[in-house]
DNA sequence: TCGCAAATGCAAAAGATTCTCATTTCAATA
DNA sequence: TATTGAAATGAGAATCTTTTGCATTTGCGA
C-alpha cells in the first residue's frame, strides 16, 4: 500500500492523492505531464480538478515522492521516485525517454562543482536525440 | 561589426536585430532572459516591443546566432554563442552562472548515446548547487 | 459521532510566449 | 536616388501552463 508513503510525507490520505500515486504507479509512461495525471483521472470517472493536479504533484515532489523534469518542452514532467538517481535520453521525434546512470559522469559533476565552488543540491543532464525507431 | 552576422543568417538587418545583438554583447550577464532584453531596450529608450524581442531571439537561435537554455525557473534565458559549447552551473540562490566544459563527460555522453541507438542531436547538463558566496 | 483544520473544485488570475494584422522599414532595382 | 514589394514590426489579443482565492467538502483525532 501506498497510502502509508503519503501518510509518512505528512499529507492527508485523500482520494485525489491516492487515485494519482495509482496512476503514476501504473502508467506504462514512467514521465507524465499533468495534464497527463487528469487525463487518466477523467478516464477512469475520477472528478479531481486539473489545480488539485497541480497542487497534489507540487506536494509529492516536496515529499520525495516523485521527481520533476523539464524535458525541453515547455511543461513539467513527474515521474515516481523509485530510489536512485538516474538522467535522460530523449527522442526529439516521438518523445521516448530512456534511463541511464554513468557513475564516472556522476564523479565528474561532483569535481567540477567543488572547483567551482559550489555545494551541489541537484542536477540533470538531457541527451536530446533521434531514437533507433525514429531514424 | 555583428549586421554581417545578422545578414549572413539571411535576416535583414533591422534597427531591433542590430540592438538586441548589441545589448547581449555588452552586458555583463552572459545569460539573459526575453524579458531581460526587453528591459535594457527600455533603458535605451529603444521603442521595441516584446514579441519582437521574443521573435529576433528565436530566429537568432535557429541561425545559431544565440543559444536557448532552460535553468529550471519556468522561462527561457539566450546567450551569445561565442563558438564552443558548454555546461553550466547555476547558483540556486543567486541566480549566479558559471561554465565548463568536461572532455570526459561529452565522450561518455555520445559512448552512452550509441550504446542506446540514438543519434545525439543536443544535450544539455545542468548542475544546480550553492556558490561560495551564498553559502 | 463531532468539529475543525486540511484539502478540494471551480473559476479567475498570473506569467511566459505566440499570434494576428495593420503599419512601417529594408533593400533590390529602375 | 526614388520606387516598390516583401519582410519585419508594434500593439494587443490569444494561448498555454501553472497558481491562487474562496466557498464547500472531507479526513481524522478527540
Ligand atoms: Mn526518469
Ligand atoms: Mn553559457
Ligand atoms: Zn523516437
Ligand atoms: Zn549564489
Amino acid at each position: 500500500m501506498e497510502s502509508a508513503d503519503i501518510k509518512k510525507a505528512g499529507l492527508k490520505v485523500t482520494l485525489p492523492r491516492i487515485k494519482i500515486l495509482e496512476i503514476m504507479e501504473n502508467s506504462d509512461t514512467r514521465h507524465l505531464s499533468a495534464e497527463d495525471v487528469y487525463k487518466h483521472l477523467l478516464e477512469e470517472g475520477e472528478e479531481v480538478g486539473l489545480a488539485t493536479v497541480y497542487r497534489v504533484l507540487t506536494q509529492f515532489e516536496t515529499a520525495g515522492l516523485v521527481t520533476r523534469h523539464h524535458f525541453d518542452e515547455g511543461h513539467s514532467v513527474f515521474e515516481l521516485n523509485h530510489g536512485s538517481h538516474h538522467d535522460h535520453i530523449v527522442c526529439v521525434k516521438c518523445g521516448k525517454v530512456e534511463e541511464f546512470v554513468d557513475e564516472v559522469i556522476e564523479q565528474r559533476q561532483k569535481d567540477i562543482a567543488v572547483k567551482a565552488g559550489f555545494q551541489i543540491t541537484d542536477h540533470c543532464l538531457y541527451i536530446y536525440g533521434v531514437c533507433e525507431v525514429c531514424q
